[in-house]
DNA sequence: CTGAAAGCGCTAACAC
DNA sequence: GTGTTAGCGCTTTCAG
């Protein structure tokens, strides 16, 4: 009478009224037919007792866990708290919870959250892997488990599922803007070589020049390493060579090394557009109290999300009707656009 | 041979080098004894079959899912994404992990998920409710999980541990900062009556005016409901009635709302600090761009996390020590400190 | 329509 | 030291 300590367990339940644990489970997952009058007496029980399925119990029995695991190098970044909240608002509906792990843009942290992730038998994994070489999701496609990669997309020598921006066109925009400016020396700080969000916005930018018969100048095109300090870096060195190297413009390919960079430009008391102009990549000024307003490159982060979220659940229930291994890989391809500030002058 | 998606368990380990499974679950969780000979075989061939526990099975069996549920109204605000980073950073590397659930400030989706995190049995729940007068956690309590919560602190009818913020030591360090800049008719929006973190911090307010000898002007009081939008229609309401109601300073008690009234602000033409001043709450500059720099109460995110997840830990192992429930509730309250930016002028 | 039985993968007495 | 046994709570054939 007083052991309350006790779990609440369907074969309890079934025990009080006197039906097989099988009958109830029936009627908690309403599954195949139950007659009426029993499917009563148990929904009773099931009230009267406050009945909470146990998922843990059900998860080992039926392989699945109703979990997705997502993997992101910052949480704080308000690119990525977007995307897990649109991947959430599909998901949760469907029964699916998110489990977060932030590596800090730590290679060993990104293992180890997986590994653990593994571990738990998440049912799909999301992933913005910062080790390109060597991500380390084999577990995951051996067992057949989804694997998503979003923003960055690793060097594998296999198919792999992603939502990531349409880079080249990024930088596309970025330049046509710049041009249409009037701007013809324009230089470029970008990300490592070695990442897509590196490699093709440079190629994007170089071929955009291109296309705009403008002669490419290879001094003008830096790579940072995405962190703040890295476009203060590359700034501070575009400047240096000002005279040498002459710009107007400046495209920087990612929201911190935006930051720097102008950090950078304030440092040689110049000021934005007057003397350079500049568009950012990911600049989240919800507010509009960044001044001056800096044009930049956006992404439609919660449609990312919910397109995630989409992919995941079609995953899922594919691999519950369909036996055969997923042969297609689902590649997606989301389109930038720029939002207009005040960091570009009309030449 | 070709039976590669077969999980590999203890079990199949135990078979191929003929030991029993116990002893390969010893090796694994290096529990008592086991030869050096033995145990060697058996790493070899843990090894050699690259084995990964399902922590599923070991959850069902050990009743403990190494989870950390965590709740919060809204993933994009800073304030949570440092309380959650701060908390990964003590729990992860003792192996727990973390479940996020984003409720939108939506008392519905709160339920929700708190029920959905029960049934995966997590082990602890941190929790910064939007339910204030119902919030839903019995069901962890009388299942001894430990709960704390953090930024709001509901009404129950028992004590609760929680960590959260001296809130009306915030309203006092704003009126004393506007009062010392010359300021006398101070307007303030602040989150619901029913949330503690409202309510504190309002009556903190009121109180702060009193003990300056300020009149207090209940029309210059509103409440929001802590969404950008809510900020932006409380300022305006306040910005309609300035002639009726006139003030020089307006104080917003949370950071999107901050954000909304400032929009509010821009839109009726107004300048920032010359025709009103303002101090925001969790107001997050990372690369100082905001111009102005936006004055604003602050909170030690990082080390409000950090401290929440020792909590935790100390809660879960004396659980395992001890058999009693805990009797007295941690109750820590966090002070808040002042940033001060270009936004309040000196009369 | 319902029950009995087996078992998901692991752990933990309890023997030997 | 190591194996045997018995489940954790649930689902799911398979009979009846």
């Amino acid at each position: 009478m007083i052991d309350e300590k006790e779990e609440i367990t369907l074969k309890y339940i079934a025990e009080q009224i006197g039906v097989s644990a099988s009958t109830v489970s029936r009627v908690v997952n309403n599954k195949s037919y139950v007659s009426e009058k029993t499917r009563n007496v148990v929904l009773d029980a099931l009230n009267h007792y406050k009945y909470v399925p146990n998922e843990t119990a059900r998860s080992l029995k039926t392989n699945t866990t109703k979990t997705i695991g997502v993997v992101i190098p910052d949480l704080c970044e308000t690119f990525f708290g977007m995307i897990i909240k649109g991947i959430d608002k599909v998901v949760s509906p469907v029964g699916y919870t998110i489990i977060v792990a932030d590596t800090n843009e730590d290679k060993d942290k990104e293992r180890k959250h997986l590994n653990t992730l593994f571990r738990k038998r998440i049912d799909a994994l999301v992933l913005a892997t910062v080790d390109l070489f060597d991500t380390n999701v084999d577990n995951f496609y051996k067992n057949s488990i989804p694997v998503i990669f979003i923003d960055n997309i690793p060097h594998l020598d296999m198919d792999v599922n992603y939502v990531t921006l349409n880079n080249s066109k990024a930088s596309e925009l970025v330049v046509d803007h710049f041009i249409s400016r009037g701007h013809r020396h324009i230089a470029a700080i970008v990300g490592s070589d070695e990442e897509t969000t590196g490699f093709e916005r440079k190629e994007g930018f170089v071929s955009a020049l291109k296309a705009n018969n403008v002669d490419v100048n290879n001094n003008l095109i830096l790579n940072g390493d995405y962190k703040e300090q890295s476009g203060f870096d590359c700034m501070c060195n575009l400047l240096k060579n000002l005279n040498k190297n002459p710009f107007t413009a400046v495209y920087v390919a990612s929201e911190m090394m935006t930051y720097g960079a102008i950090r950078a430009i304030q440092k040689y008391g110049l000021s934005i557009p007057e003397d350079i102009s500049i568009i950012g990549f990911d600049i989240h000024d919800r507010q509009g109290l960044f001044k001056p307003k800096i044009t930049s490159i956006k992404q439609p982060e919660s449609s990312i999300g919910k397109e995630i979220g989409e992919i995941i659940i079609r995953e899922l229930n594919k691999k519950e009707t369909e036996h055969d291994v997923t042969l297609s890989k689902i590649n997606r391809l989301i389109d930038p656009y720029l939002e207009i500030g005040d960091s570009v002058k009309n030449l």
